[in-house]
DNA sequence: CAGAGCATACCAACTGGTCGGTATTTATGT
DNA sequence: ACATAAATACCGACCAGTTGGTATGCTCTG
């Protein structure tokens, strides 16, 4: 819709939505900081966004398409054997819970906490976000079942939103202790779990 | 310290962060709004908290007092087997998704994403919430690894804090989805993650 | 000059918090 | 047992600052 030459200020209030929000939340974020972050003014804030609701809606869909732009380029989606390709993705996990300082969380599952009763719009945006990124996962799980030769009592999809899950629940454990390792412990019980269940070393 | 016979203010207050908090979030959540529900007026809240941020901790505190009652009279303790104790936990916290309307989710997981930068005071009352009931989980697992008698190289801790992060995401998809069908779905796989690590069957 | 992009000034509603006062217990002295 | 003093519990009007949102106008570019 726009053309967005140079950086335009739709698009540092986005970014600005981003750091805060996953710091403070949506609530506790007012519209007067999230333009002074971006370094823009309110007459800016409300000629691109209808509301602080549809910043945070926009928010939600922005975080999907940088985050999902990253993980379709990261280079575990080579790795031949199926098994070895999700257990590469809970790799990559791993290694961004050592990123940059705590800008390690995710926008949506924080938000999505705040709003899933007062806000629709945020939570069908969050939900977009967080079953989306879990369906990119879906083929891998389900060629490594293939792979493997399993006919589970679970399906790919259970278990692609079972690792958002753990993520999510490492993100809040971590945020809890204000220690991020207790989150890589986490992701190992995760990668763990995905080993055991494709072992050939099972039986019965 | 209080002797609060009847049902005192403090308790109404607290009983209405529960129910608000857990839907809209903390920052959402205005004083005002805590006193109309409990049925008493902002002077008896400012009697009984300092600040808005002190109820936060005393709900924090609340929370961690009556689900630790609840969970410590739980009849899943009785069972003999510690393996199968652990496993009546995760049941139990299954069932318990089924319970009231929307009044399934945690109170302090929700809390500490507003919290973890801006408010050490709640951080902290949410890190021993949900750290102190991992522990309850603890002596079970331990107890588990001797009756099967494995060397893991994964420990007791660890584990309990998986099962309370895969909860904590588990709340965050079905929060999203609007569906707490889902959460089931990751309870699942986390009791045959269970199965599987102190399953016999194991070898190498 | 038309319209997108943005700035400034402004507003009503709401925010957490204060303050003087009153009702109700509880502690104490006799 | 009873009066009284002293806390404690609670009320409700009020306040200054902040909130999301608006109205208007300037300044570029095509």
């Amino acid at each position: 819709m726009t053309n967005t030459k140079r950086v335009s200020a739709r698009t540092k209030l986005l970014d600005a939505a981003l750091s805060i929000v996953r710091r403070k939340g949506f609530a506790a974020t007012s519209v007067d900081e999230l333009c002074k972050e971006a370094g823009v003014t309110k007459g800016a804030f409300f000629h691109h966004f209808d509301s602080k609701e549809a910043l945070g809606v926009a928010a939600a869909d922005h975080w999907s398409e940088t985050t999902g732009a990253m993980f379709a380029a990261a280079p575990y989606h080579q790795i031949a054997d199926p098994v070895e390709r999700v257990l590469g993705y809970i790799q990559l996990r791993r290694d961004l819970l050592d990123g940059e300082e705590a800008e390690y969380t995710c926008l949506v599952g924080t938000m999505v906490q705040e709003a899933y009763t007062s806000n629709p719009a945020i939570r069908d945006a969050c939900k977009t976000s967080i079953f989306g990124h879990a369906e990119t996962l879906e083929d891998d799980i389900q060629a490594a079942i293939v792979a493997r030769g399993l006919t589970p009592d679970w399906t790919a999809k259970s278990l692609a939103l079972h690792t958002q899950a753990v993520l999510q629940g490492a993100f809040i454990l971590a945020k809890a202790s204000g220690d991020r390792s207790v989150a890589e412990g986490m992701v190992d019980h995760l990668a763990r779990y995905i080993h055991l269940l494709f072992s050939p070393a099972k039986k019965v």
